[in-house]
DNA sequence: GAAGATTGTTGTTGACGACAACAATTGTCA
DNA sequence: TGACAATTGTTGTCGTCAACAACAATCTTC
């Protein structure tokens, strides 16, 4: 490829020209992006940062980031899984989930209970406590989950989490 | 809302019972997600990891990161934009773009221009080197679009760009 | 001309992914 | 059985990134 054909991505939208030294105030919204739109990537940052924006603000109340809200969800439907098996599940490296942990602990969300079956291990547990907190954190996971809905449309959604079941 | 009713989605998984002590060895694909499955977000960040990462070692040999490249990508079809502008436009802070720029500048792919009209700016453009590594970001970037194709399908990488457009 | 807003910069904080090292424990296999 | 490799939880470091706060220089507005 010569630098001739990569120039054709490359040039300057037609409807502005700011030049060298700056001249008129541009709006953020009328800035080309060329190349830029069409890219996935870019498209599902932008989307991944609203997403998790909303849902940081939704379950601000209860201080619970969607990581916690993962690491408790999968505890809580599968107690007595090891730390290894929750990392592994949720794509999370065993180190951080460490300090994850420490803090749901902290708050006397989640119990650590040696197991009897292999000493290096310990089995993960809700407490009481975490069980009915759990069950209000979902709650408002629905409520931002139906932000979404509202934002992108309750089909469009669908359509999205069935594009991506296979990375979940 | 009651805990009992709470505790329809809390229930774990009928298939095994780990029980407070683990017993068997428990496989990852094997551990039930339930209320996770249907969290866009959740999708949305597992596939943003992957594509992330497939961006970052597609792009591994000429060292540029996504955020880079849509930075790169900006300022080459808009020259002479201010660092708020393409902050804006990008949803970067401006905090983060000095840096960014900083990089850039260094590897001689940017310029910043002191700006007549506005000496408080800076125009940003691409320097020669700049314009020519581009092309070859975009050829490559354009590979780790087509890695995305075959990892969810042609037709579905389109209707998620068509999805997510609003946020771009 | 004075007051307020904007731009680029520096710094801090915290969440997060990646990696390396370590002790305790378990598994393997010769 | 005993030595060696693998696993588990932990601690630590490093770099990326979003979110703020503060500041000097400059522009805008009245």
């Amino acid at each position: 490829m010569t630098a001739s054909a990569a120039r054709a991505d490359t040039r300057i939208s037609p409807r502005k020209r700011a030049g060298n030294g700056a001249a008129r105030r541009i709006d953020a919204d009328e800035i080309g992006l060329d190349a830029l739109v069409g890219h996935a990537g870019y498209a599902v940052r932008r989307f991944q940062i609203w997403i998790f924006q909303d849902f940081v603000k939704t379950l601000g109340d209860v201080d619970i980031r969607p990581t916690q809200y993962s690491v408790l969800t999968v505890i809580g439907a599968n107690p007595g899984l090891s730390q290894m098996a929750v990392a592994k599940r949720l794509g999370i490296e065993r180190a951080r989930l460490v300090h994850l942990l420490d803090s749901l602990e902290q708050r006397k969300l989640v119990k650590r209970v040696k197991s009897k079956a292999d000493r290096r291990s310990h089995a993960l547990h809700l407490t009481t406590q975490g069980e009915t907190a759990l069950a209000k954190f979902k709650r408002l996971a629905a409520e931002h989950e139906r932000h979404v809905e509202a934002k992108i449309g309750k089909e469009n959604r669908e359509r999205l989490l069935q594009i991506l079941a296979g990375f979940t």
